[in-house]
DNA sequence: CCTGAATGGAACACGCTTGTTCCAGTTCGG
DNA sequence: CCGAACTGGAACAAGCGTGTTCCATTCAGG
C-alpha cells in the first residue's frame, strides 16, 4: 500500500519478473534464478531485491497464478447451463492461460500454499458444478468430481504439449481436447 | 557376454540399481543418485561401480523401460479384435507399469534417445492399430492417432496420480480410466 | 545541474550434487 | 584357509545454484 506507486517502474519490473517466471516454470520447472531474470530481462541483482528468496519468487507465482485461474473461471460462468456445457466453458478458459497451464499440471502445489486454509486440492464449487451434471444428465453419474477433474487438467495439459509437438494450430487442438473431454465425461448411452 | 555370469551377484545388484532408479526417478525426477543408492540399499560407491556417470545409469534406465512396454505392449495383443478393444488392452496393460508410467510421462526422451533412429514419439504400430479403429468404427475418425495416444498417456498419469492421492484403489481407479479412455475416443453416435 | 531511485555487473561464501580415489570389511569359491 | 571379488565409508576436487555485498551506471524530476 505505502510503497505500491513509489515510481510505477517497481510495479512494471515486478510483474515483468514475476510473467517470466510462470513462462519459464512452465517450460521447465527445474530453471534456475539466472534464467527467470534472463527471460526477464532483468539482472539477477534485481530479481533478489525484488524477491530475496526463490520461496517468495514462488508465492508471488502462486498468488498471481491463482488470481489468474479465478479471472478465467468467473469468465467460464461455471453457474449457468447443464454441467458439461459448464466444465466446456472452463476448459476453454483454461486452454488459454498457456504456460501456466504447465505449470499448475506440474506444480498443483503452487496453488494449495497460498490457500493453505483448505483441504482438497481445489474444487470449492467444482464438486457443485459436477454433481449437478450429474443431476441433469450431462455428466457420467459414476465419475466423482474428483476424477472429472483430474481428466480435465490432464487433457488440457496433453493438448498443450500436442500444441508444442505437432504444427497443429491452437484451434484445432482445442477442438479435439473439448471433444475427447465431451465424450470421456458424457452420460453413456447404454 | 564374456563377464555377464561372472558371479551372479553383479546382475542381481545392477538390477536392484535400475529398478529402485525407476522408482525413484518417477516419483521425484530430480531425485540425486544418493537418493538412489540409498533405495536400493547400496552405497553410491557402488552405484558408481556399475554406472560411472549419470547418463550411463538413465540410458541402462532407459533400455529398461522399453523393455518393458515392449512386454507390456506383446501382453495386449494389439493385433487382435477391434482397434478401441486393443486400446483397452493397451491401458490395462500399461497401467501395471507403476512408476514407470510417471517416468515414461514426465521424461518422455528416456525412450527416444536409444531409439534415436526412430523418427517421431513411439507409434511404428500404434498408427496403424488406431487407423484400424478408424475403419471398423470403433475409434472416432477425427481424432488423429497421435492425439489418440496423448490421451491415452495423458489419463493413465492422472490415473496414477488420482490413485497416489485420494485412498482409491487400484482396481477402482483402473475402471475410471478405462472408462473415461472409451468414452474420449470412441465413435460420436451423433 | 544535481540528487535519489533503479539497475546491472563483479565478486564472494555457502551448500548440494557429481565424480574420483583410497582403504577397510565382508563374502564366496577353490 | 586363502585370495579374489564385492562392497561401503571417508575424503577430496570441481561445478552449479543461491544469497549477499559492493560499486559503477543510467535516468527522471526538482
Amino acid at each position: 500500500m505505502t510503497d505500491a506507486q513509489v515510481s510505477g517502474s517497481r510495479a512494471r519490473t515486478r510483474q515483468a519478473i514475476v510473467d517470466a517466471a510462470i513462462e519459464v516454470l512452465g517450460r521447465h520447472p527445474a530453471a534456475s534464478l539466472g534464467d527467470i531474470a534472463a527471460a526477464a530481462d532483468v539482472g539477477r541483482t534485481t530479481l533478489h531485491r525484488y524477491f530475496a528468496e526463490r520461496a517468495d519468487l514462488l508465492s508471488a507465482v502462486g498468488t498471481e497464478a491463482a488470481a489468474r485461474l479465478a479471472r478465467a473461471t468467473a469468465q467460464a460462468r461455471p453457474a449457468e447451463g447443464t454441467g458439461a456445457s459448464a466444465v466446456r466453458r472452463l476448459c476453454q478458459e483454461y486452454f488459454d492461460l498457456g504456460d501456466l497451464l504447465s505449470l499448475l499440471f506440474s506444480e498443483p502445489e503452487l496453488c494449495a500454499v497460498p490457500t493453505a486454509g483448505e483441504a482438497e486440492g481445489c474444487d470449492p464449487e467444482f464438486t457443485a458444478l459436477v454433481e449437478r451434471g450429474h443431476r441433469d444428465g450431462s455428466i457420467d453419474p459414476e465419475l466423482p468430481a474428483g476424477w472429472v477433474q483430474s481428466i480435465i487438467w490432464s487433457q488440457l495439459y496433453a493438448g498443450w504439449s500436442y500444441l508444442a509437438e505437432t504444427g497443429a494450430s491452437r484451434h484445432e487442438v482445442l477442438r479435439l481436447v473439448l471433444r475427447t473431454v465431451d465424450g470421456a465425461i458424457g452420460a453413456r448411452p447404454t
